[in-house]
DNA sequence: CTCCTGTTTTGACATCCATCGAATCAGGAT
DNA sequence: ATCCTGATTCGATGGATGTCAAAACAGGAG
């Protein structure tokens, strides 16, 4: 159990757009999670700074400074990101390091694709 | 104050990634905000059926039924996708329709785009 | 082995959220 | 005017969630 990468959400299916045919309970549900993960401030500049690492990781001990936050606080926000199969762990040594999943964030962009829309800027 | 259309969230930078610049703590709350309207399974559902719908509007009338929930909660689930700028709503008679915001969706797919990836499939 | 540092887990607590029934508002019909 | 139906708001309640301190775990250094 000490697999820090471990995906707990089920991987449904991947792309069909929210503007597409009906979204069955359980994508909903399993959907959900996702966006809950999503849904905390400090998780989202978490992923942000994660996913604008240079390498494309960060170092735990990074990711404890910007926040005026305990670490075990940081610790519990990095788990439901990696429950929601968004980010993945990898312990070198001493410390923990976390990148993103890039298939979970390309199959959310997908998601809000419009049908009719090629790009709606501002 | 009956205007149904009110959006109470600050339109914040449209179109910077998630794996962009560093993401202030503001635009930080206010995304969270939009993943919190989303966060919820019947909140999706509702959203995946208004931008289903034929004419792209569906009546609230017809939003309840595929739920085994009371109307005050599916009410409640609109007021949350509406306050966060999903959704807008128009009463005409005795029926209220929602429709998508195109804007707020597509803003939201290019959040998730990711530097090098033109588009990756599964 | 014993420390020490980095990270996660545990347990507790305050706050927030989804849901309901009851009441209220909006608008058409009689 | 009075009804009736669709939709929202109000008030209450059980359950989920963010936060912390304390404890436990992981691994390197002395």
């Amino acid at each position: 159990m000490s697999k820090l990468q471990a995906l707990e959400v089920v991987d449904a299916g991947c792309c069909a757009p929210l503007s597409g045919p009906t979204l069955a309970e359980d994508e909903a549900a399993e959907l959900a999670k996702v966006f809950k993960a999503l849904s905390d401030p400090v998780r989202l500049r978490l992923l942000n700074l994660i996913a604008s690492s240079p390498g494309g990781e960060a170092c735990v001990c990074d990711l404890t400074g910007p926040f005026d936050l305990s670490a075990p606080t940081i610790s519990h926000h990095l788990k439901v990101l990696r429950q929601a199969g968004l980010i993945q762990g990898e312990r070198r040594g001493t410390w923990v390091y976390y990148r993103p999943v890039p298939e979970a964030l390309t199959r959310l962009s997908g998601l809000f694709a419009l049908p009719g829309l090629a790009a709606a800027s501002a």
